[in-house]
DNA sequence: CATAGTGTTACTATTATGGTAACACATTCG
DNA sequence: CGAATGTGTTACCATAATAGTAACACTATG
């Protein structure tokens, strides 16, 4: 199993937020952009301003802006708020058998590894910004300053 | 979404081998430890014994022991052998809009950061063996010879 | 030949994901 | 004030993955 798209489909709408450079952009027209229904893109906008990252603004004229500079908004913060916040490994579904040395301890030592694992991922996000994704966007091509509205 | 218990499991299974000491573990005797049912078990081993990670003996007084020292089995040749070996992060499931110049390039952009993700979880799980969770199992009690067969 | 054990498929229940529809609510503008 | 615009959220649905169980062909031993 896979972390959900949820996560590039975050960063995709934090990019563009970025290129909006504080204009707000509706939900619409980022659908458009990732190719995706509105409503998949306010699911996860719900989610970005709940961990504020971005911030809502209702009505007419509406839209939603990035609640932080772009460069201290980092990857990480991204995964936490759109994946679960707990662990990423699941461990034994069922308790194992305490009867068994190994079964009794081998949790809390998986525990650790996956721990120590799931860390490293998280550090390596930690370390890429959604500044970094918007200059890594305009040198792969050139943006131009944003799709036709 | 999590990676699935099918990791933990088998790290499970591992150990359990390292334990019999080259000795044949059947798989009903490991689906009690881990308290599962043995075709979950045999499912696994089927994955495992692909990687080369394990080596069963059919017939009568058969079972499987490990084809590798534990010392020279990862827990990233586990994760490995019994998870995707492709990328962790789904990316987009439609095509983004080539139209918008963000659309355009995200992809690229989020392949490389989430490779790096993976990346660093993977040099982390490779960090640790078969053997080290053997020590860390009998660490956190003492490791009786084995469950009463 | 009977027994023990592997390897694999099929079935099933459950859960998560992601697309779409619907609509209450909030805000702006004429 | 009403219409229009846009958010926020729930519900529904189809699909895919997981994990437990059942079943059974195949393999090897005594």
């Amino acid at each position: 199993m896979t972390i959900s798209s949820r996560f590039a489909v975050a960063v995709h709408i934090l990019t563009l937020l970025e290129t909006g450079r504080g204009e707000p952009l509706t939900s619409e027209y980022m659908a458009g952009s990732v190719n995706t229904n509105p409503a998949v893109i306010r699911r996860l906008l719900s989610l970005l301003a709940r961990a504020g990252l971005t911030r809502a603004r209702m009505g007419a004229g509406g839209g939603t802006v990035l609640a932080r500079p772009a460069a201290e908004i980092t990857l990480r913060d991204v995964y936490r708020a759109v994946e679960c916040e707990g662990p990423l490994f699941s461990l034994h579904h069922e308790r194992p058998n305490p009867k068994c040395p190994v079964g009794r301890n081998i949790q809390a030592v998986l525990e650790r590894a996956t721990g120590a694992a799931q860390a490293a991922l998280e550090e390596q996000l930690r370390g890429r910004t959604v500044a970094d994704v918007m200059a890594e966007v305009a040198a792969e091509g050139r943006v131009a300053p944003a799709m036709p509205r």
